[in-house]
DNA sequence: GTGAATGCAAACTCTTTGCATGACT
DNA sequence: AGTCATGCAAAGAGTTTGCATTCAC
């Protein structure tokens, strides 16, 4: 499976706002730039707290409504793992996508792909009377350093 | 497979709950009562609306407490579909399980079940370092209703 | 210059907690 | 009688919205 660079989803998302018609920004910049060196799922509070230890102060409000501009263009995925958080992380242009495990004990979200398990949920997805769109796998169970 | 019967669940759980320690009370009963009678998943609110509409006035922090109670014992399951609403469904005894799609337009939220989707999901958890407790699996798209 | 993006603060929703009252064993 | 369960209200956490200001085009 050839992997994108991830600077490719930074680049991608720029083209994406700018052909759907938003102006560019210093917030959303800021915010696009954080994405796109994650390599898993941060939730609002981490990026707007981790662009303010680096100085960027972006208004929280912002940091929602970038992420909530980047959901309705499918440019991020949403994770909602309970514990009342969303996380949102780059969705790559070419569909590649993994799922997520969170510990039961640190709460640290570890991120797994599996070919298998893709092949089931399509399966599945053929069979149901919904017109299926996209999914989540979460599992649950205690992480290494938990053990 | 053999279903167990709904009434099976509440008698499960009263059975449970006394076992643990906790004495009966008007509230929590009305909850297991609306739990047992349902198909699907509920939200906090939803139970308490409902049994507003039925004349038992069962406070919302009642209705909180008994829910996270059922989760200690593992005699519900949370669901959690985005949203920001957490879901409890009862968790049947054999350990049988299902999993939901929820419809991009209405919100409508329906069961399905896959036992591939379970074997390709137990052949992963046995690969990951994690020790795998549970799993969720929530696929999005509109509802035969909302074509 | 116009309108979108931003930031602050207030509003909202869901959930949890403190405390006095009432109910179960 | 002693505790636990309940309900109300207040507190918390996460997220959204209103509005004036700033910035991109």
């Amino acid at each position: 499976m050839a992997t994108a660079p991830k600077s490719a989803w930074a680049q991608h998302t720029r083209t994406t706002l700018e052909a759907a018609g938003h102006r560019s920004g210093a917030a959303r910049d800021a915010v696009i730039e954080l994405l796109a060196r994650q390599d898993c799922c941060l939730s609002a509070k981490e990026i707007a707290d981790q662009l303010a230890g680096e100085g960027a102060g972006v208004g929280i409000a912002s940091v929602y409504r970038a992420l909530e501009t980047f959901d309705e263009l499918g440019l991020v995925q949403r994770l909602d793992a309970g514990e009342g958080v969303v996380r949102y992380e780059p969705a790559l242009p070419g569909g590649e996508h993994h799922h997520h495990i969170v510990c039961d004990r640190c709460g640290r979200v570890t991120a797994f792909a599996d070919e298998a398990l893709e092949r089931a949920i399509d399966r599945v997805s053929k069979r149901l009377d919904h017109t299926v769109a996209g999914h989540d796998v979460v599992l649950r169970g205690a992480c290494p350093r938990c053990h």
